[in-house]
DNA sequence: TTCAAATTGTTTGATGTCAAAGTAAATCGG
DNA sequence: CCGATTTACTTTGACATCAAACAATTTGAA
């Protein structure tokens, strides 16, 4: 059973059993997390041979768009990569073993650290967004500029009301 | 700084970074990515007090949507929940141990087993359903029929699309 | 009938994540 | 200047998940 029918299904067979509820919002919730999940799992394949898994590249683009230098304190990396502070500690150990990046000492501050985007590691990320780029352009490709539109607003739409409700008013 | 913020600001430093390569669409993807964990996180918390997270409501919910029995195999449960066997291994261990569903030897294959859930559990599930629905009633409350209609839309056509990228031509 | 192949569910081992506790250093109020 | 608080990162412990190996059983073809 694909996607799309799992879907409708749940949504009918939930009708039935609880006619008393409204299921068309969580429809689009559903929609959006199996999206979601299978966009990511497609972007890991593209580079997984490169490697690396998501969260990893994650914290290497943030170093390679971070302009010239590369370097950034964990802290900064964290809170641009979404992740927790244990949660980076880990992958910047699997990219230091990589030799993707170094840690090096702050001269400022002694409790912090500066992390810094080796030349292959800058190459590995700049390898991977290209990777990323071109699968997420394939896959829209069939979508007019119009649609694109429509779909880009719609999102920034959901985005916001998403904001303030994880923002409790 | 707030999701929009970073999203934007992710997608302009890739520009400045590598002009040559085109991050439209992989915006639209990151959009899909934070929403949908979002979501996701905002459900988990409306029903932790029952004490299950989200793959336990789908165990439960896959059997209270399967009609008047409430009884199906691990493999037709698996199916419909998105679930490796083993991961539904684990959510049926922790749900039978809450008293939520138990476990039956099938009478036809005795290398199956039959998955029931008990009224305990059905009201668990009543109860986290009533909530989800709800809050995603209320996430998209701001929305017009039209605007709820055009994002359907625009989800359906991504989920065709993502579909036939999963099954490979 | 019989035995190889397929199916079903569990176990095992590994991974990636987070929350909370821990360690070290910087900051700030008195 | 000094002690309490805050900040920065790491460590620890717990958890959910998956893939692969496994054990038990059924199916199906010769």
């Amino acid at each position: 059973m694909d996607h799309q029918q799992l879907i409708s299904e749940t949504l009918e067979t939930w009708a039935k059993e609880r006619p008393d509820l409204n299921f068309a919002a969580m429809g689009i919730g559903l929609k959006f997390d199996i999206i979601a999940t299978a966009t990511m799992g497609l972007a890991a394949e593209e580079i997984a041979d490169l490697g690396i898994n998501l969260g990893e590249f994650d914290v290497l683009a943030t170093l390679r768009r971070n302009g010239k230098n590369g370097v950034l304190t964990p802290t900064e990396i964290a809170s641009a990569a979404l992740v927790s502070p244990s949660g980076l500690t880990h992958r910047l150990t699997q990219l230091e073993k990589m030799g993707h990046i170094i840690r090096q000492n702050d001269p400022n501050d002694r409790r912090s650290s500066l992390v810094r985007l080796t030349p292959q590691g800058r190459k590995i990320a700049d390898q991977a967004i290209e990777r990323i780029s071109e699968h997420a352009t394939q896959t829209v490709s069939s979508f007019s500029a119009d649609e694109v539109e429509v779909l880009n607003t719609a999102l920034d739409k959901v985005l916001a009301v998403i904001s303030q409700r994880l923002t409790p008013p």
